[in-house]
RNA sequence: GCUUCUUUAGCUCAGCUGGUUAGAGCAUCUGACUGUUAAUCAGAGGGUCCAAGGUUCGAGUCCUUGAAGAAGCGCCA
């Protein structure tokens, strides 16, 4: 083999065919039919490049290596393809076996597998068509939420991801410290001494980087945060995680109607960022999804094809809507009058996600934001509205996966916020510093956090957050 | 944390009111074939029936406990 020669990417083959030209590939084999057709991928596209082996000139050692999903490098001539699957095809000249597998000991066959099953074979699952696509998309969501906030004058700001707060006002927390746990260092009193830990006090993964992003807003005017955050719920639902990452836009001078706006905004840009950039990938989880729900109940089945349904969000607006409006249209509907709701619908209760589900999938059919919560169920930091009941909050709730963005207008007055957190038992002394940005410069300002898998998983029409992310970390679960 | 369901071959599953040697499809292997694209045809190998107890003459099947996984709820993003 040419040594010199340098690798192309399948997907620059695939973009700008050059007939009759030498390559050399690099990649997977994805199958190796009748001892001739070789389909490689390599990862830089869904489409993979079907190379034609004469199985008669090559040795026949090295063919019986050529197995599914072992590693091969082929140079040969690019020619135009004699078969109806494909226009081009590259006809081998030369063979390496960069890394074989075993397929009698491979976990992974050519042939239908459950989630659950490459779930527990992560290192091996994004060489699957449906992984490698969900993968290729949550990147290209990633890049899209960079651009939009770039291109629209914000700033990127990492927020810590160890805090030394307990009150953040989004959970549980996991505990960071470098205290041997066999031997903790206990005050006079007998309690575990924090002060002998390593930042001199007790310590914590982030929930959150919204109090710090306030910070931010408050100078930059316009920031976003984008990075990991964890939670120490025991949550068992298909939409959880303990380990996320979330983006938090926060936006000095910005009210709720404005986040309402942006929200919107963001989440559809997103949407079409992808249906204008990797249809191939989005065509493949489609037809999967079908494949699915072939077998399936009609009334379980989806409404609409997956790429249908981005079409169909991206070009209607958001049902917006306050929280007491969401009460009344509930307490008017068939399932309330028949009893058919589990959970109580009544002001000052939190809706249940059977409620928010029938708004969304029966009732409007849409993404619906929901805002002016009852103050009761809702963060401190949330501005107080002049009823003196309700707080400026916003959810935006999807179809399938429920709440993809939660956020508020901020409290930027002083005595109020203090009353609140008060209220609340929220822990002034902590947060001393985000009080003072109310005392110091403070003006009106918004954001929300949107759950960064909770959007791609709507995006690729996934069922399950867990095969969104590489390696998931649920309660139990940390392998990988 | 709660409720329900699942666990049988590498994978997906069937296995009736407990009864001889536990089955299928796919995958894998061998052979044939060679312009295939879910290739085709013929054959072969492959099992601690999740674990531990129990009931019974006899347990994949029934009971108890546990483990793992899933769905839903609550919490949230």
């Amino acid at each position: 083999m040419d040594t010199k020669q340098k690798r192309t990417e399948v997907a620059a083959i695939l973009k700008e065919p050059k007939l009759n030209e030498k390559f050399l590939v690099k990649g997977w084999v994805k199958a190796f039919r009748a001892n001739r057709f070789l389909v490689l991928n390599d990862g830089s596209t869904i489409n993979s490049l079907q190379i034609v082996v004469d199985f008669e000139n090559f040795d026949e050692d090295l063919i019986k290596q050529i197995s599914f999903h072992s590693c091969v490098a082929v140079s040969g001539t690019l020619v135009e393809s004699q078969g109806a699957g494909q226009s081009i095809e590259l006809n081998a000249e030369n063979i390496e076996i960069l890394g074989g597998s075993n397929p009698e000991a491979y976990p992974i066959q050519p042939k239908k597998m459950t989630m659950e099953f490459l779930r527990e074979k992560a290192h091996f699952r994004m060489r699957t068509n449906t992984m490698s696509a969900v993968f290729r998309i949550r990147h290209a969501i990633a890049y899209a939420v960079h651009k939009y906030y770039n291109d629209n004058g914000y700033y990127c700001m990492h927020t810590p991801i160890i805090t030394g707060s307990d009150a953040e006002g989004a959970g549980e927390m996991f505990r960071v410290s470098t205290i041997d746990p066999d031997n903790v260092p206990k005050t006079e009193d007998g309690k575990a001494d924090y002060g002998a830990d390593f930042f001199g006090k007790a310590t914590n993964l982030t929930v959150s980087g919204q109090l710090q992003a306030e910070v931010a807003a408050l100078a930059l005017g316009k920031v976003y945060t984008f990075g990991p955050t964890f939670r120490a719920e025991n949550s068992h639902t298909s939409r959880h995680l303990a380990e996320f990452w979330m983006i938090e836009p926060e936006v000095a001078f910005n009210d709720i109607y404005d986040n309402m706006d942006l929200s919107e905004d963001f989440v559809k840009y997103l949407i079409n960022y992808i249906l204008d950039n990797y249809p191939d990938d989005l065509a493949v989880l489609d037809q999967r999804i079908q494949n699915e729900e072939k077998n399936m109940k009609a009334d379980l089945r989806r409404p609409m094809g997956l790429i249908d349904t981005l079409r169909f969000v991206v070009d209607n607006d958001f049902e917006r809507i306050t929280y007491t409006e969401a009460i009344k249209i509930l307490k008017n509907s068939k399932p309330y009058k028949k009893g058919r709701f589990e959970f109580e619908v009544e002001w000052g209760k939190d809706l249940s996600a059977e409620h928010e589900r029938w708004l969304v999938e029966k009732h409007f059919k849409r993404p619906v934001i929901v805002r002016d919560y009852p103050k009761v169920f809702k963060a401190f930091y949330m501005r107080l509205n002049d009823d003196n009941e309700t707080v400026a909050a916003m959810d935006v709730l999807f179809p399938y996966i429920g709440e993809v963005i939660g956020g508020a207008q901020r409290e930027e007055r002083y005595d109020v916020l203090k009353t609140r957190m008060e209220e609340m038992d929220v822990h002034a002394d902590e947060l001393w510093w985000y009080l003072e940005l109310r005392k110091f410069g403070g003006c009106p300002h918004a954001g929300f956090g949107l759950g960064f898998e909770r959007i791609v998983q709507f995006i690729t029409g996934m069922s399950n957050i867990r095969d969104v992310i590489p390696f998931p970390r649920t309660p139990g679960s940390a392998e990988f």
